[in-house]
DNA sequence: TACGCCATGTTTTTT
DNA sequence: ACATGGCGTA
């Protein structure tokens, strides 16, 4: 096979040594996926092995999808044949096929995490707690932790540990809110995204038929990022393998990133326990980045006390020096990073899709799009609010859902009064209670709702169960398209967003039309066998929005994401901007030794995604909940070895902060941004614009407001500015109004464009 | 029941 | 800065 003269010895290893666990253990940049790839295609080619029999696991969609078209490179369109995914949706096809054994419909849906959340705080009311207590983000996490270590319900009530963890938190109530909202999303047919691997291993459990047969099916499973696995997901592939023992995990213990989700870095060295003939080979030689990278990356990965004996080295040239720049503000930093890229981009003859800028949190990104903006720098932002979280969105895909399975909670919430058929909250609550007091079905009740309803509510109801049914109708006898497309019109949520002429109304109306179109390639696709709408629902839960890139013409646009999306990913110039004390490393994870070091891990893993250039940069001043704060340059600078570093001032990490401008804004920049759209941190809908258009109104940039400008207001026309104030976390101007005399708005709320001046 | 006004909390990361 | 939900009014 020609490809093997491409590898390096231990590469080669990984690709020929097919039978038996094995461990690679692959440094950044080592060519990890290469061997994967490889290794998957001589299973194919030189041992005839089935596709069908092979089973790889990756981290995400965009990965598999990666995969799958490097080994069709090879091999051809067997690839096609094999079983390439997330966990999460290989296992989501696994339970659709089995899920009778386990008293779960087929067509179950999928709980995001905002269903799950939404649930967890109905069951907080319903059970009469404080979701001051009982906040859905603690409780969620509280439960996913749970099902993530396959801690049932049940379990979890009899676990001293969890109980008095529990009772120590004045959350005594933990147990039975785990437990409703378990049986409640029974209920409702539904499982979140810890219930597909949670309840894969019950399904493996309790029915050894149904594990042998995947047992024999796969004879070869594998395992991309093994480090960011957890329990759940490791037993899972362990039961799987349990008898061809043909098991290859690959990860980074250096790379562990998402232990805040339950992954355990403890799983690489179970695995040295669990399979005592194990075969380790480590990947160290880096073939992406410079010497100096890779130096700078090691030194600061040293200072992590939990790691595996690893030497990453490279034969690359030293290439550039880290830079390291200091700005006043995040505004700055963006014209900072922003110049860098027109200068580089120059000088060194590069394409826009050779830069990436990597933060720490979603947020940090407004700075850098209006910088990019006004550079005309094209950008696109990886991540942030999914198009499919987007609330028409997920209107439509609730009438959708529900449609296909009339018991699913969230998606009747959502739907049983939009548009406006008034059944208001009371009758909401009342078919929920009737249906967990009979233990019935929503659907169920909602046929029966005289019986607990008021004439006018009940009426109501069952025009709306008449409409589901005759979407149902629809279903059985028309193509996915069809179907979405009926239900959007009929269901007066099309017609709802068409007469709201605002921009926003405008933006969401195309956003529905966009997820129609996605339907139609949906349908249009000759690889789709199954063109139904329950095949397109299945796995909408399951996408993120980085599925969707690629099928824009336009494809060089430099790239703008967390570190945390930017795994498996390299980039010839990479910015790391916000390098600042409790932000990176984050205020919140500074509680414990391990919470710190995970934090170094994603420096380290932000440092190894470049090629030729890495430049960090730091704010002294940054927005933050629309307030200024200052902020002092992150640790991690200063844990880099000074070798590698190149400083652009003398850095001082105690030095004296300039005069803050503290809440009204500043004027320095308020000249320069004049009825700018607040930037709306949406992805962009899949083949759409780059940037959007600016709206006459949008609730204003108070950052650019001062005293002296002149504004309009849809209500009180023109005025002017006279007088900013703080009060609490409220900023408000008063404005003198030509027609309407002397108001004070709070800035929160006030549809203020600004004029030009 | 619907709607408008405003108080409050949130931002760590994602399948 | 923004979403969310509570509360009062129509």
């Amino acid at each position: 096979m020609d490809y093997l003269s491409h590898l390096n010895p231990p590469q080669r290893e990984g690709v020929e040594n097919l039978e038996g666990p094995t461990m690679i253990i692959a440094g950044a940049g080592s060519g990890k996926t290469r061997v994967l790839t490889y290794r998957i295609a001589h299973l194919i080619t030189v041992k005839n092995v089935d596709p069908f029999s092979i089973l790889a696991l990756t981290f995400t969609n965009k990965a598999a999808k990666e995969m799958r078209e490097r080994i069709e490179k090879i091999v051809g369109t067997d690839a096609r044949n094999l079983w390439m995914g997330t966990f999460h949706s290989v296992f989501a096809r696994i339970l659709r096929a089995e899920a009778d054994k386990l008293g779960y419909p087929s067509n179950f849906t999928i709980y995001d995490t905002e269903d799950s959340k939404s649930l967890i705080r109905a069951i907080v009311r319903e059970m009469g707690l404080d979701d001051k207590v009982y906040k859905q983000n603690v409780v969620y996490s509280r439960i996913s932790g749970a099902k993530n270590n396959l801690v049932s319900w049940q379990n979890y009530m009899n676990n001293s540990v969890y109980v008095s963890e529990d009772e120590q938190a004045q959350k005594p109530k933990m147990g039975a809110i785990y437990k409703e909202y378990v049986q409640r999303c029974f209920r409702s047919g539904a499982m979140d995204f810890d219930d597909l691997l949670f309840n894969t291993n019950v399904l493996f459990r309790d029915h050894l038929d149904v594990l042998n047969k995947y047992q024999q099916r796969f004879k070869y499973v594998m395992i991309d990022e093994f480090q960011d696995t957890n329990i759940s997901q490791y037993l899972i592939t362990k039961r799987l393998s349990a008898v061809h023992q043909n098991i290859c995990v690959v990860g980074d213990d250096a790379q562990s990133i998402y232990a805040f989700r339950g992954a355990n870095i403890q799983n690489i060295l179970n695995f040295e326990k669990d399979y005592p003939d194990l075969r380790v080979i480590k990947l160290e030689q880096n073939y992406r980045s410079t010497q100096n990278i890779v130096n700078a990356a090691n030194s600061v990965i040293l200072k992590n006390a939990a790691q595996l004996k690893k030497n990453v080295w490279t034969q690359n040239d030293d290439g550039e020096l880290v830079h390291l720049i200091k700005s006043t503000s995040d505004n700055e930093e963006g014209r900072l990073v922003a110049s860098s890229i027109f200068e580089d981009k120059n000088n060194k003859k590069l394409e826009n899709k050779d830069f990436a800028i990597l933060y720490r949190t979603n947020s940090q990104s407004r700075a850098m799009e209006e910088a990019l903006r006004k550079s005309n720098i094209p950008y696109r932002i990886y991540g942030g609010l999914s198009f499919y979280q987007r609330k028409e969105i997920k209107d439509l895909l609730a009438y959708l859902r529900f449609t296909i399975n009339h018991n699913d909670e969230q998606s009747f919430r959502r739907i049983i009064n939009l548009p406006k058929r008034g059944i208001g909250a009371s009758s909401v609550d009342k078919i929920v209670v009737s249906a967990f007091e009979n233990d019935l079905g929503i659907w169920d009740v909602l046929q029966k709702s005289q019986r607990i309803l008021p004439n006018r509510a009940a009426n109501a109801v069952d025009n709306f169960v008449t409409l589901i049914k005759s979407f149902k109708i629809r279903i059985a006898r028309a193509d996915a398209y069809d179907t979405a497309a009926f239900i959007a019109k009929q269901s007066g949520l099309l017609k709802e967003l068409y007469d709201d002429k605002t921009i926003e109304g405008l933006n969401r109306y195309e956003n529905v039309q966009e997820l129609l179109n996605a339907i139609k390639e949906f349908v249009d696709d000759e690889q789709q066998e199954d063109k139904s709408l329950e095949a397109f629902i299945a796995d909408v839960a399951l996408l993120t929005d980085a599925d969707n890139e690629d099928k824009d013409s336009n494809n060089d646009h430099v790239n703008l994401m967390t570190i945390h999306s930017a795994k498996g990913l390299e980039f010839k110039h990479v910015f790391i901007v916000g390098m600042e004390e409790d932000l990176f490393p984050s205020q919140m994870m500074l509680n414990s030794r391990a919470d710190l070091e995970e934090e170094r891990r994603l420096f380290y893993v932000a440092l190894t995604r470049a090629m030729e250039k890495v430049t960090l940069s730091y704010a002294l001043t940054r927005y933050r909940f629309g307030r200024l704060k200052n902020c002092e340059p992150s640790r991690f600078i200063e844990e880099i070895d000074p070798t590698y570093i190149k400083v652009d001032r003398k850095f001082n990490r105690s030095e004296p902060m300039g005069n803050l401008n503290n809440g009204s804004g500043s004027s320095v920049y308020a000249k320069n941004l004049v009825a700018q759209r607040k930037t709306e941190r949406k992805a962009v809908p899949p083949g759409k614009k780059l940037h959007t258009p600016s709206p006459d109104f949008a609730p204003s940039d108070t950052r650019s407001l001062d005293t002296g400008m002149k504004v309009e207001h849809p209500k009180f026309g023109f005025g002017e500015v006279k007088k900013m104030d703080v009060e609490g976390a409220n900023r408000k101007a008063t404005i003198e109004f030509e027609n309407f005399g002397e108001k004070t708005l709070l800035l929160t709320f006030a549809k203020l464009r600004i004029m030009e001046n």
